[in-house]
This record gives structure tokens, C-alpha cells and sequence, in this order.
DNA sequence: CGGCATCGGTTTGATAAATGAACCGTTGGT
DNA sequence: ACCAACGGTTCATTTATCAAACCGATGCCG
């Protein structure tokens, strides 16, 4: 493995629950050596991307990455024109939406958006990936992805995160066939056991699936009529991102969602 | 040099004039081999913290950054960034210190700190707005604002706070293009009659000027010396808190800065 | 059409860089 | 006073990185 990427996965150990480390929490994190990690930290700290609260101290991300975001944020800005449609369809649904894209051949977070119809609700603050296995949002995106890949993420170890959780292959792929004819991916409890989340997929300008919108509800407001409602939302959601981005929906999908209910087609 | 400095250098030849550039540029900007910026661009790839934007197309910042941003900013907010960076300029100049931001179309303070050198000290706790016309900050923003904004502002009533205030458009504007040739700003007594302040200005990522750094001392004390002493501490501070929120330097007034900072060196 | 330049991307032996175990000096708890 | 864990450093070994040449594709222009 290449040590630049070696060096930016350690981006990637902090979160919000664990916003500074220390040297050799980092090394143990990352499973390197702790005098490699040194280097590789102190290289992140001459770029800014991380820096050092004091002499002996931990570390944390640093000034550059403000810098870099809003550069990316000016010449495209993703994040900040999806964060309306997320939050729209937040309160349409009454449910937790969330955003999440293909980076570096996982998907991660990129924004989400809470609804206050309900006390109770999903957070996502915490989650740093998305199994494609277990997640709406991962099926989503897995389904449209080239068949390569999808064979490649699928002879990945696929982890029962719940009882619910599918790991076998064979119907992981008779899942996504399903998903393929809806245009439109559930999980029931596949990622936490009481939570139920409905996901569309999102396209870039080319044409490639480079994320999802997904909505996450308990599973006990669920119910086979709030999913139509989520459904419709998360259709007429999608169109207003995929638009936003410049991006093209794929011709097959656009007519499965504009045949609203419309009966499980065969895929030729 | 460390491959991983190499790599995140790349990173820095975007701008908001460059957003994007392919693989030959890439390599001829960061004066690297063809081959070697090309395994570096992908590493970064298969981080998100660039991407491209098709096979064989331009490269671009990435995804990532933004999740990182994001984290950043929930964990370090600017203002407890800035906190030790306006101690330190406190404890230099032996004066009050203090940053403001443009809020809402105002200047309104965000911190301070206080030096010890001497028992009589500016306080700042009961200011809510600074005048632009009447205060070092005020100038300073105002004269790096746009055209249309900054008129917008002096067409606002414009009272004399003391009997040095400068309340005349004209005679503003006159100040305005001085502060601008020298990149620092000072107010004798428009404030508050004893109070001279000194300040510079402060940019955000997209280098508008936001806000700015100052110091306010007795007037008895801002002797010419002393003005020299505020100016170079003005402008090391402002360039830390600058580098801390991300933020760029327009790169008239970095030279402007850096002129009139150093003795003069001739390279090459 | 055909030559020419340049693009993104790949291969090669030579070489500079990353590596990890052991080792400092400090710190903090017991 | 002890011990463990911390951040940071050293150095012989090994490994990944480098630069130049090369490839097919694309686009420009007479």
C-alpha cells in the first residue's frame, strides 16, 4: 500500500466522537508503527490537514481542510445545494434523510437533515461508512454500480451487523435484481435492528452512480403506506439533486420512477 | 522530500482561478514527473480528497474535503481558534486586542484579550457594533469590501462619535485608498477620544475580507514607535489567524505586508 | 485524409525513501 | 521510588518511488 494513502486513512480515524488522538492511539487506530505514524502525521501537519494542539499533545484536523472545502464548495458545490432538498424531504417524510456518496470505494456521509415530527429519531452523526450490504443506501448504489465493482465490494467480508443483516452473496445479488426492477432499495433492520431505511440512487454528469438519498426511519412507523409516502418523496427528491449537480438520471430508471407503482418489470 | 508532502502539495495548486487540471499540468505545476503525479493524484483519488471528472478528463477537489470541514469545524470553532493568536498579540504589543466579523452587514466583536503591561487598559465587553467610520476595524474591512458595499455603507449616517471622527464620505474615501496602499488601517480618537486603534483585515477561504485584527491603545501610549511595533505584530497575527480559519491572503496585500515587514531581498 | 502534437496512463532498471525494533527523556499514577 | 505509557528519535534493512521512454487515443490543421 501506497503511504500517501497510508497517511490519508488516518484522516479518516477521526469523527465527531473521537475529534483528537494522540500519537500512539493514532498508530494503534491505524495499525502501523508507531515511528511510521509519527512521520506520516507529522507530513499531515506540514499541510495543514491536521495540527497539533500543543508540544507532546494530541492531534486534530487542521486549518487546511476549511480552506479546501470551501474551494471545492465554490467550484462545485454539492453539499450546500443538496442540504434544501434533504431537509425538505426531512419534513415531508418525518423522518432522518441523508445523503451519502462513493469515495475511494466506500460510501460515506456527505450531509443529512432531521425532521422534529418526531422525539424519537435516526441520528447519523456517528456513522462513518455505509455497508453497502446492510443499508438501503448501500443497495442502492451497489445495484447501479458496474458489474466489476459490484462482484469486487461483494467478495468483501460481509458482516452481520443484526439478525436481520443479509451476508449471502447469492441473495445479495437476487436482492439487487429486485431493487434493480423498483428502482428503489429497502433494508429492514440490516444496519441496527429497529431501524428501517428506504434509499434511491443518485448519477454525476456521466451517468455513474455516485451515491444515494435515503431515508431512515424506526421500524415501527414503517408501515407498507409510509413507504409509498417515502418512496414518492425520495423519487421526486432525487430528480431535484440529480438536477442540482448537473447530473443525468439513466433513461430506464427515469421511466420506472415517472410509472409511479408501477408492477416489478423484468430487466431485458 | 516525504512522498506524502509531495502529494498533499498537489493539493494547493487548486484555486478558485484553477478549480480544475488534468494529469499534465498537474505534473508540470508541481514540477514532478508525469508518472509519479499520476500514482500521487490517485492515491488522493482513492481518498476522495480530489476526483476526477471522467476517464481520461481534469481533476478536482474532492468530496472529502468536505466531510473533514465539516468535522473541523464542529470540534475547533473560530473563535476558540483565534483565542491564543489574539493573547499572544495582547501580550507583544502590551494593548488591548480584539477580532471582529462582518455579521449581518455590521462589524460586531467576536473575542478579545488583555495585556497586563500596563493597569490602564481599553476594555471591549460593552462594544456591540464597531463603526466603520470611526474605528481602526472599521476601516480596514471597509476598504476591502466590494465597491457597491462599501458606498452602500458610507451612504448610512455616519455620526461623530468624538470631535476627530471623520464623518465626511469624501474625506472617507480619501482614507480608504491610503489604508489600502499601506494594508493597515488606524484611527486616532474616532472612537473615543483617548483611544487610538490599529488594525489589518482578515479574509475567508474565498478571500473576502470578513473581519479584522486590531489593537487599541491609550493615545498617550501610540507613539510612532509604537505604531510600528502594533504593525508588525497586526500583520503576524493576522497572517496566523488567516492560515487557522483556512482563509487566503490576496496576494497584493501579502507583498504589501511582506515589503514593509522584512528588510528588502533580492532573489535570483 | 494524414501527419503531428498532446493527452491520460503504463512500464523499466536505478535509486531514494519508508520501515520497525529498540531506545531516549518525561510524565503521571500508585 | 517505582513502573507503565507517553511523544519523539535513531539506524540498518527493505521496499516503494523515480525519471525517461513508451503506448494508444484524441484533436488539430493543412
Amino acid at each position: 500500500m501506497s503511504t500517501v494513502v497510508k497517511a490519508l486513512q488516518l484522516l479518516d480515524l477521526f469523527s465527531r466522537s473521537r475529534p483528537q488522538i494522540g500519537l500512539s492511539d493514532l498508530a494503534r487506530l491505524a495499525g502501523l508503527n508507531k515511528a511510521t505514524c509519527f512521520r506520516l502525521v507529522s507530513d499531515l501537519c506540514a499541510a495543514g490537514l491536521v495540527e497539533q494542539m500543543g508540544p507532546g499533545r494530541d492531534y486534530r484536523l487542521g486549518p487546511a481542510v476549511l480552506r479546501l472545502a470551501a474551494l471545492r464548495e465554490a467550484h462545485v458545490p454539492l453539499r450546500e445545494a443538496a442540504l434544501p432538498v434533504l431537509q425538505a424531504l426531512a419534513a415531508q417524510t418525518g423522518e432522518t434523510a441523508h445523503l451519502s456518496l462513493m469515495v475511494g470505494g466506500d460510501l460515506r456521509p456527505l450531509a443529512h437533515a432531521y425532521s422534529a415530527a418526531h422525539a424519537s429519531k435516526i441520528t447519523m452523526e456517528d456513522v462513518l461508512v455505509f455497508p453497502f450490504h446492510a443499508t438501503a443506501s448501500g443497495l442502492a448504489v451497489l445495484t447501479h454500480q458496474p458489474a466489476a465493482l459490484r462482484e469486487q465490494i461483494l467478495a468483501r467480508p460481509l458482516p452481520a451487523l443484526t439478525q436481520y443483516t443479509l451476508t449471502d452473496p447469492a441473495d445479495l445479488r437476487a436482492r439487487l435484481r429486485q431493487i434493480d426492477a423498483l428502482g428503489f432499495a429497502e433494508s429492514q433492520g440490516g444496519f441496527e435492528t429497529d431501524v428501517h431505511s428506504f434509499a434511491v440512487p443518485l448519477f454525476d454528469a456521466l451517468g455513474r452512480c455516485t451515491g444515494a438519498l435515503s431515508v431512515a426511519a424506526l421500524a415501527a412507523r414503517a408501515t407498507p403506506a409510509q413507504a409509498l409516502v417515502f418512496r414518492s418523496a425520495l423519487v421526486a427528491a432525487a430528480r431535484a439533486v440529480i438536477t442540482l449537480w448537473g447530473g443525468s438520471l439513466p433513461a430506464r430508471l427515469d421511466a420506472i420512477w415517472t410509472a409511479e407503482g408501477s408492477p416489478p418489470k423484468e430487466p431485458s
